[in-house]
RNA sequence: GGGGCUGUGGCGCAGUCUGGUAGCGCACCUCGUUCGCAACGAGGGGGUCAGGGGUUCGAGUCCCCUCAGCUCCA
């Protein structure tokens, strides 16, 4: 059976029993603890955990997961998978342990010609936890399952929880024999490798108490509302029904594997064993290429881009692990071109906007490879270098040290590094690499440690909500509130009041104040209390659902359930408004110009200026650029309605509004669109008609990273005053050129390349005419001691490097045979230098140009000893430097 | 968020450790020779050494900050 008609089938029997069907969880959005979804309960926390009301009693979903700590085991063992779907099914407060058993006992065992996947129930082995009765019996009684194939686990094996204190509760597995080649008789608690875990019920029943890990803590007791949580590995199933030994041979990734040993000439399974653990090191390589390239192939797809931090960093690695891989195998041409359309292929049937989306995909996958390989090419001149040098030397291993700044610095890869130098001979210090791992590992953790307990702990605001529940955001429609004060804080904890001067953080019950988010910067204004006033100067949600207003008493005192008077800075508030209503039209313009792909990726609403980050290969070029504004103010002048509403999720997206990563599902959304040009997902405040914005002037477009990109605008009246401003300024530069408009930046550039031209002539005018003189300085040479001297001042206005040519022009033409010491003063911005060179003869006889030099300055100066300049000193000097030279040679020369 | 590396004519790079007139190859221009696949010879033009600050008589070079690119870790 194909994966998609299990995963279809899977659906469908829950649907069949009541349970909505919930779409896959799009990617976690804004929550740095959780870079991607990696389990299929994940989005039906808040249900479970009770924080929430569910909308539906009972649910069903197919979740897309990716899990990579384990990222070296892929390939190795035959249950890792970077990617993988989670088939799960979820009651809250509904049925239970039997309801769960009777449902994953339908499915697993129903015909295939009623819907079901048609295993053989007597090849089905269940475990239940060591003390959980209630589910033996229900397996006996509701499954028939015969006492010998239930066995009891521990709490290792078959108790769930999530390592803090919360909902907990036993579960129940479902194992499938797949036969003595597989391994020993005896069930799940003897072989895990002949039986295989496809399904796990969760039953959450208990309350956990505190403790570590998961076997050390007490449970509390009975939860109110029991529920349950499953999940079953679609691959795993899919494997099993299949007849393959893992994920990497089930249709949807074995034509990824196929392709890539074709690629490469390998033959895929030389070895016999079942056991992945013992395979070939090349069919390790080629499971590692599968599911690689198809986990790059989800992630670009859910909207992740390559780059060097979060998410996106993982999926870098994912896919220059895949390059690598099949690097390692012999093939070292672009592999991506050939491996993504196959499994796009394999994946399309339950994805088809992978294939709708293709072109984006492969363009950031291609990309990503085409830079590893530049990477590669530049790593591997550094390693040959480095090869040559330890054999050179007589030495047979490369250094820890090497081997670590090649992967740290230039990010090339330690086994090609280990395979590499093995060709040639050598070896590696591994164990010195794995310790400067260790060490930067160690670096990166101290630190996130340090930012973490630098952080405010956000107990006493949730403290705050769970008191009084979320705070109702009023501004949409009003701009003042009568309200309550709900809470007093201050640095993170609660105060019963705060007086004049104090920098106080306040909780109303309602509140016309927008927290800053969704880009938009907060609200400022002042609210009115019976004891006091108070400035606010910030607004933000330290927790969902709390809006904090950061505010400085003025005057008098501010308490907790005293009543006031909100109300928001109207200017400040219109002019962000402004900008988010512009970040809307141009963020729907670029995509008109650049395709659909061109996703938002971030965005700065501010009084009167806009940012706006979105995901597009490449540079944008300015005469787009210059079509995205025109068409911008075209639709200001439109003068289109600012319209929001709420509606559901499903409505939303059939209308086409764009919408965010990480928007949640089944929850109601609300809908900002202007006219029928924009419809966009949004949380925050805009203008009524968009001629309100007046003017959108793009600034400037710039790279904040790989595949981002970001403009920056001015709205309104800033958008006006910034073109006031340029054109007052090109009015002057008009006027100052004489010239029009027009025409001053080709008077511009003639004018600075006719200055250049001038003052090189210059410059090689004065070289000449300090050059001048030098034979007649040279025979004009005075004999000290019988070594001749040149001593003099060079002409007004010549340079250090005149100079400096100058006196070893004099030097050329000293006789050669007799010591010679030309010293050169010039003097230039008030202050004094010297050059000084002395010929060969000279320093024979003990004479440095340096020492002079240094002599004559006290110090500041140096050079060579044939060669030295100093200077430093007030201008009025450079006779007496002269002087000092004279005297200093007469000195080192015996008389 | 924390590290490492890089930024020098149009392009590719040396020079940085140890401060003292900014170089090489390719490309470009002029002249000449040559005329079957990277033609040769001679001459020449072209660089705020990423930006800013500091130390110094003097900074591409040393120190600090900023920006950009590459890369590892989280």
């Amino acid at each position: 059976m194909r994966t998609a008609e299990i995963k279809r089938r899977f659906l469908a029997h829950f649907e069949n029993n009541d349970h909505t069907v919930v779409p896959s969880a799009p990617l976690p959005f804004e929550d740095p603890n959780l870079l991607f979804v990696n389990a299929g309960m994940v989005q039906f926390k808040p249900y479970l955990l009770g924080q929430v009301t569910p909308p539906f009693p009972r649910a069903v979903s197919v979740q897309k997961c990716v899990r990579t700590p384990d990222i070296d085991e892929v390939g190795k063992t035959s249950r890792h998978g970077t990617f993988f779907q989670m088939n799960g099914n979820f009651s809250f407060g509904d049925y239970f342990k039997e309801g769960a058993v009777k449902l994953a006992w339908e499915l697993l065992t129903g015909s295939v010609a009623d819907g079901g996947l048609g295993l053989d129930g007597d090849k089905l082995w269940p475990t239940v936890y060591v003390d959980d009765d209630e589910a033996y019996e229900i397996w006996r009684r509701v499954a028939g399952v015969p006492a010998e194939r239930i066995q009891r686990r521990g709490k290792k094996d078959n108790f769930w929880s999530m390592g803090v204190p919360g909902p907990c509760g036993p579960c129940s597995e479902i194992f499938v024999d797949r036969g003595p080649e597989y391994g020993a008789e005896g069930g799940p608690t003897v072989d895990e490798d002949r039986y295989v875990e496809l399904w796990n019920l969760v039953f959450m029943q208990y309350e956990r108490g505190p403790g570590v890990g998961k076997e050390n803590f007490e449970i509390l007791g009975g939860l109110p509302a029991k529920n349950i949580d499953t999940g079953m590995g679609l691959e795993r199933v899919a494997a099993y029904l299949q007849g393959v030994d893992n994920l990497y041979e089930i249709d949807e990734v074995w034509p990824i594997l196929d392709r890539a040993a074709e690629l490469t000439g390998k033959r895929y399974g030389v070895s016999t064993s079942h056991i992945a653990a013992q395979s070939h090191p090349d069919d390790v390589r080629l499971r590692v290429v599968a599911d690689h390239v198809r986990t790059g192939l989800m992630l670009i797809g859910d909207g992740v881009t390559p780059s060097n931090e979060g998410r996106g960093y993982v999926l870098r690695r994912i896919l220059r692990r895949a390059v690598r891989a099949i690097r390692l195998l012999g093939f070292e041409q672009p592999a991506m071109p050939e491996l993504l359309p196959v499994a796009r292929d394999c994946m399309a049937p339950s994805y088809p906007e992978l294939a709708a989306d293709f072109d984006r995909i492969s363009q950031y996958a291609y990309g990503e490879e085409e830079a590893f390989l530049a990477t590669l090419k530049s790593g591997t001149t550094i390693l040959d270098t480095a090869i040559a040098d330890t054999r050179s030397s007589g030495g047979t291993t490369l250094s820890g040290a090497q081997a670590f700044q090649l992967h740290d610095t230039y990010g090339f890869p330690i086994d090609l590094t280990l395979e590499i130098a093995a060709e040639q001979g050598l070896s590696v210090d591994e164990d010195g690499f794995r310790r400067l791992m260790t060490e930067q590992r160690t670096r990166a953790k101290a630190d996130a440690q340090a930012r973490k307990t630098g952080h405010a702990d956000t107990s006493a605001y949730r403290a705050v909500l769970d008191a009084g529940g979320a705070v109702e955001f009023t501004g949409y429609a009003e701009v003042s509130r009568e309200s309550t004060v709900r809470a007093v804080l201050a640095g993170g904890e609660p105060l019963a009041g705060a007086g004049e001067g104090d920098e106080v953080e306040l909780v109303l019950d309602t509140t016309p104040f927008y927290a800053e988010g969704g880009g938009q910067q907060a609200d400022w204004g002042r609210i009115q209390l019976g004891g006091g006033e108070v400035e606010v100067y910030d607004v933000q949600q330290p927790v969902p659902g709390l809006v904090v207003h950061r505010a400085k008493v003025l005057r008098g005192e501010v308490r907790t359930g005293e009543a006031g008077f909100a109300e928001i800075d109207i200017r400040r508030r219109r002019a962000i408004s402004r900008s988010h209503t512009a970040t809307h039209l141009v963020h729907q313009t670029i995509r008109n110009f650049l395709g659909e792909s061109a996703t938002q990726a971030g965005s700065l609403n501010a009084p009167g200026r806009l940012r706006f980050d979105f995901n597009t290969p490449g540079a944008v070029p300015a005469s787009v650029l210059n079509d995205v504004e025109q068409q911008v103010n075209e639709v200001l002048m439109a003068d289109l309605e600012v319209h929001a509403f709420v509606t559901s999720m499903a409505e939303a997206r059939k209308l086409g509004a764009m919408a965010l990563f990480g928007e949640k599902y089944g929850d109601e959304v609300r809908v900002v669109e202007v006219g029928d040009y924009a419809r966009e997902l949004c949380g925050g405040t805009h203008a009524a008609r968009s001629g309100q914005l007046g003017v959108v002037k793009i600034l400037h477009e710039a790279s904040v990273g790989a595949g981002v990109r970001r403009v920056e605008a001015l709205v309104g009246i800033d958008a006006f005053n910034f073109l006031a401003r340029e054109h007052l300024l090109v009015s002057q530069l008009a006027d100052t050129f004489r010239a029009k408009p027009e025409e001053v930046g080709d008077r511009v550039a003639q004018t600075i390349s006719q200055l250049r031209d001038a003052e090189k002539e210059l410059e090689k005018l004065r070289a000449q005419m300090v050059l001048a003189n030098a034979g007649g300085l040279a025979s004009g040479a005075e004999d000290v001691r019988g070594v001749a001297l040149v001593a003099t001042e060079a002409p007004g206005g010549a340079s250090s490097g005149d100079v400096r040519t100058l006196v070893q022009e004099i030097r050329g033409r000293l006789s050669a045979g007799r010591a010679g010491v030309v010293a050169v003063s010039a003097a230039n911005g008030g202050k004094a230098s010297l050059v000084v060179a002395v010929n060969k003869a000279a320093r024979e006889q003990g004479l440095s140009a340096k020492d002079l030099v240094k002599s004559a300055l006290s110090g500041r100066g140096g050079g060579n000893d044939d060669l030295a300049q100093g200077g430093g000193v007030p201008a009025e000097q450079a006779p007496a430097l002269l002087a000092s030279i004279r005297e200093l040679v007469a000195a080192a020369v015996p008389a």
